[in-house]
DNA sequence: TAAATAGTGTCTATAAGACATTATCTC
DNA sequence: GAGATAATGTCTTATAGACACTATTTA
């Protein structure tokens, strides 16, 4: 491929062009990315909440969360989006990236939403086993933080719009149990059929037919999806058989 | 509810906090909107995009999009994500807001997925009916836009990362189809059944039977959804009952 | 009347809901 | 053996896929 002289030309118009360039001079937004962090204990659905140190909202709890890296210039652009929901998750709960399950969720854009400045916030949830939740450190930040259950948030007023972007977490949440793995993110590592039936009972806050839920999840048995497992739990009554997820997870 | 010493103490403290409070000092991400308009004409998935006119990618075409009006202070924090979006879709199609089904589509966030500086991505897609086309004042905002069938795009090289926003929309769309109406935004105000198959043929991409598919919509007429409406389509052949979409759409 | 497409009907497979029954474990 | 829960089975209903067949309109 040979260059011709309008692609030289075109090729140094573009170096110029870029090495004029100053962004932009209209206000920008703060863009920050905020986590739900849930997982089920006792069989309680939980959502990790944060003490606000500072005003706005000083004292009253919200997702944890923070500012997205941006880089100082052209050269060095900072962290990908993804990259910045993964690091707050670890500096908030200190968990390894790969030991919770993390998805974008939505992104919150009113004006207002915040009344120091115009921040729009990109939303991601995080799924972490209940046998994972000790490793969880509790105001990893220096920030005061522990589990809610989330039905008792109710009583509570969070901070900005916090509420409404944990409704939508579960609600996507809900939306997914039944066409995608995303419920074996929500118990340990072995687990039996009793409890993923308890996980999905508690997302919907609806009750489910044994009989029924069985019958699906001996189709993932017959799928290889899932595979007994060794162990066996204590119970005062028949223990249930204990599976594991064949997948690496 | 009277009011503490407390209580004034802190409303007073968080006063002075905002009255002092400077927008933090590190950078800040740009945000823009950008949109995928999407409609079906000539049994044909068609997207608009326009011409950049400047660098980079100056040329080439990319999604119609802009950025987030922020506004200059506490004072004005600027508009909404969802308004932005909206104000985005008229400036470039001249299309009202209430004309194009709208909708939050994913957030892009990589670094450096535009050269100039970092840029935060919020993608909407916008369904046109076919019939609303004509409205579509092509280069609108004094910008070259125009109407490409999305499979011709495969030999297009789209400016940043706009190819993937689009494929993005088109999954999304397609896994919407069988539990929402999003069908009827993609067809003339009134429809025939064979024209309703049509568009989930080209969505998905893959032949849809045609008793089966009649059997959905029967069910859609039982259930009030549709409604039989007046008028005839031009043929060579039998003619199809034509329908409306009962909701206001 | 021929061509073409609209529209109907049928058989089968899959999966969910409701609910009854049996099996197995612990104390 | 009693209590409790796991595990299985059955009947019904809803829906999708595959495919054959009939009806109606235009030219």
């Amino acid at each position: 491929m040979t260059l011709t002289k309008a692609d030289k030309r075109q090729a140094a118009e573009k170096r110029e062009f870029l090495a004029r360039y100053r962004p932009a001079n209209f206000p920008r937004p703060s863009v920050t990315v905020d986590i739900v962090v849930l997982t089920i204990v006792d069989a309680e659905l939980r959502v990790l909440l944060v003490k606000r140190k500072e005003h706005p909202f000083k004292g009253q709890w919200a997702l944890p969360g923070g500012f997205l890296r941006v880089g100082d210039g052209k050269k060095n652009q900072g962290e990908d989006l993804d990259v910045a929901a993964a690091r707050e998750l670890e500096e908030e709960t200190g968990l390894k990236p790969n030991l919770a399950y993390l998805e974008q969720l939505y992104t919150f854009g009113k004006a207002d939403r915040d009344p120091r400045m115009r921040v729009v916030t990109v939303a991601y949830y995080a799924l972490v086993r209940p046998d994972l939740v000790p490793l969880v450190r509790s105001g990893g930040d220096a920030a005061e933080a522990s589990w809610f259950a989330v039905p008792s948030l109710r009583k509570t007023t969070l901070a900005f719009d916090h509420a409404a972007i944990i409704a939508k977490a579960i609600e996507r949440i809900a939306s997914k149990l039944d066409y995608s793995n995303i419920m074996f993110k929500l118990v340990p590592q072995t687990f039996t059929i009793p409890e993923l039936r308890s996980v999905r009972e508690i997302i919907t806050g609806a009750p489910q037919d044994r009989g029924n839920f069985r019958r699906r999840v001996a189709r993932m048995i017959e799928d290889k999806i899932i595979e007994q497992a060794p162990g066996k739990r204590i119970t005062t009554s028949k223990p249930a058989t204990v599976f594991r997820f064949c997948q690496k997870r």
